[in-house]
DNA sequence: CGGTACGTTCACAAATTTGTGAAGTTAAGG
DNA sequence: CCTTAACTTCACAAATTTGTGAACGTACCG
């Protein structure tokens, strides 16, 4: 049995919640603020609810990395919630999750440049837009009005998307004025 | 009572639609089709059904313009749904309600132009989240590892915002070159 | 090998969202 | 003015979504 394990975790919530949190110096009240805080602003930009929360959760962690145990603790949620939750944070590539060799646990990072990638990459969905948008254009024939008004609108996403890699680049150079070349793993 | 409008309202919505297609040459069925699926991605994207479906209803449409009873006919929907979307794209700036001075009609329109350019004005969302990462930095601590993981998100958000005007800019100038410089209406 | 700690899946109950019919409101037209 | 055509609002029923508990699979550890 792995002991050190079991004794962090015998101990209650609260008295676990205490320690960490003096061991840390980090004030739980204000990071479940932020958290809830920027978890309700990405529901309302369409995301569900857990996937928000628990993202917030880890972007607000000090490493950056957290179990599912400690996210199912912090957010006060049901291992299948956070299951569920992982699940579609993964396959938006805005997690990864790793398993640390000789252990059960699944350890989910946020990358603080992969998250705001996976935002821009919107491409999957562009494509998706532009194919019905094409189909419109055939179907309605492109010489119509509505033919017309149609294509513009592909015109558009098609500019768009050619104009996210540009800006992409843009902001990675940006960035480094701000940060420092380094890549700093954050 | 204005004849000429109850003397088109008063057959059966089937002849009305055979009349209307036949004199304007479009294939209902072909419109239907590429409403549905176009809606379909729109919610895919987080926007809700009704809204999407008056959305690409609107967007197909040969002028650009209809009225409720219109969009309520073709989508069957009742008029308390189509009330409902069509307040809500009105809010997002998606379509511009108008009356034409001596009706009780309203007319709902897409500006080409308009329309997309309300996509990317996500203006008011990025704001939202960069007070929530603002906060976030400042609750944390500016000198922590989570709170340098907001602050360059916040970043990151704030470059975006800075950027997407410009690049506005490129595609006015990048449409006006596709499909000639004049304000064409559609 | 056996025990056990994890994560996942599934069926279901609860909560939320969605769209409708009906009543209410406003303004045009006789 | 009175009628009527339009849009809106509201309460409710239906459908969908959401999160849970419980059963299940899997792999570590002694």
């Amino acid at each position: 049995m792995a002991d050190g394990q079991n004794v962090s975790e015998s101990v209650t919530d609260r008295a676990r919640s205490a320690a960490t949190e003096a061991a840390s110096g980090r004030d739980s009240e204000a990071v479940s603020r932020f958290v809830e805080r920027f978890a309700s602003q990405l529901v309302e930009a369409g995301m569900q609810r857990m996937p928000a929360r628990v993202f917030a959760a880890l972007l607000s962690s000090d490493t950056g990395v957290m179990t599912s145990a400690q996210l199912g603790e912090q957010l006060r949620i049901s291992p299948a919630a956070v299951s569920g939750a992982v699940r579609y944070l993964s396959q938006q590539h805005m997690v990864s999750r790793e398993r640390e060799p000789g252990s059960r646990r699944d350890r989910y990072r946020v990358h603080s440049d992969q998250w705001y990638e996976a935002v821009t990459n919107r491409d999957a969905v562009l494509r998706r837009w532009e194919d019905a948008l094409r189909e419109g254009v055939q179907q309605l024939g492109a010489d119509t009005p509505a033919g017309r008004r149609l294509a513009e609108t592909l015109a558009f996403f098609e500019f768009l998307q050619g104009e996210i890699g540009r800006l992409m680049e843009r902001w990675r150079a940006h960035r480094a004025e701000l940060f420092g070349g380094g890549r700093a793993e954050i």
